[in-house]
DNA sequence: TGTACATCAGTGAACGCGCGTTCACTGATGTAC
DNA sequence: TGTACATCAGTGAACGCGCGTTCACTGATGTAC
């Protein structure tokens, strides 16, 4: 008596539980602690039923990063709002950066540990989660610079965002001199108002003001 | 006939040989693709002979990371000079960094990747390796901003250091949007500019002129 | 609806390999005279 | 300087473990009548 997909259905809820586990192991250990046996144990699932679902742990890692990335995605959402003045937002949003960076460490961390053996590329969906990321930054940055093109705001944005994600990566690291929680914040205040009196104090499309150009080349 | 202190001259010998070989897997392979066996071939020793010289890998790999540090301090002092007035010096640290990155990006890569297993702490030589690079960073700071205290400065320099390195590093490892390389040395040339801008145009000290502070607690 | 057969999701033991670290041994270096 | 012994740096085979992935098998689900 064969209900009506229930082959399916099983298969989904499968997946569900496999990238449940795979999640909870990745917040508790981070990718490098990641075990395919840990998780199928805690799917309750054999070892070979992973690969089944993922065709290998690569592929799992991606799905839980997408589904982190989403996340992320929606709480930085939850913090926009078009009625907000753009320097602001961009300050709100960093914060809720920092937010959920700090109250999901490993799992934040992952979606930038986490490389594909030479010659593997990741799929274009997910390449997609992170540009829409960037969309919400790249937003209020054409309202503070209306001159730039869609592409520009764009690649300003990504550099926002490096800027602000070095900071919190690094201070949550604890890399270089340690600092107290409380300065963290203060910091990441600080320097993003630096950057908005920046943008308001001249146009960057200007010629930097300082120094010739001239990178070096060796070591 | 023994000659004198022929056992210290091999022993440091050996280690020049372990130290440079890793080096150049590191450089090669990343440290996740480092191989004991491969460095003691490499230094033409057998592999317990990398044991007497080295605890493990972990102190190998911090040996090579330190000596990687003092490389990207002598760059980055060689670019240091106290008549060039500070933005410009800013300016100057930022494309060395970014040049450093460039021509040596495993081993740059390698400072940042480099975890111990819990419990263990990296040596107090190590550590200060680390704040020597945020001193250059400093001293411009200090000369922009004299109001502020030195470990004031330190902390403002770390800021600032953790921010480029974020934008080096997520352009160098085309997360996000892949940038074009001459787009980069523009971004991060833009971006300094910018952060410019901005202590000029008020101490860092005041008040964000922007919003108000109520970090997000939750995801 | 019930029966007979076909399919294939899921099983879990076994494969295969990698690789850090150890340790009983040895030969080069150091010491004593 | 040369000889006899002591030390210990360095050797490399073996240990021990971890762990991703596979695959011959089976029992639950789907299909045909």
């Amino acid at each position: 008596m064969a209900e009506q997909g229930k082959r399916e259905t099983k298969r989904e809820d499968l997946r569900t539980r496999i990238l449940t586990a795979a999640t909870k192991h990745i917040e508790k250990s981070g990718i490098l602690g990641l075990r395919a046996r840990d998780i199928a144990e805690d799917a309750g699932c054999a070892l070979g039923g992973l690969y089944t679902v993922f065709a290998d742990l690569d592929a799992l890692i991606i799905a839980v990063n997408s589904q982190t990335l989403q996340r992320l995605d929606e709480t930085v959402e939850a913090a926009t709002n078009d009625q907000t003045p753009p320097g602001e937002q961009l300050l709100l949003l960093g914060r809720h950066y920092l937010a959920f960076a700090r109250n999901n460490p490993r799992l934040w961390r992952a979606l930038f540990e986490h490389r594909l053996a030479e010659g593997r590329e990741f799929p274009d969906w997910h390449l997609a989660n992170q540009v829409k990321l960037l969309t919400h930054i790249a937003k209020p940055v054409g309202k503070l610079q209306p001159q730039l093109d869609s592409q520009a705001q764009m690649i300003h944005a990504r550099t926002l965002f490096a800027a602000v994600h070095g900071i919190v990566s690094i201070s949550l690291d604890n890399r270089f001199i340690g600092l107290p929680t409380a300065t963290l914040d203060a910091e990441l205040e600080r320097f993003i108002s630096l950057l908005l009196r920046g943008l308001e104090a001249g146009s960057s499309l200007d010629h930097p003001s300082y120094g010739s150009h001239t990178p070096p080349q060796h070591d």
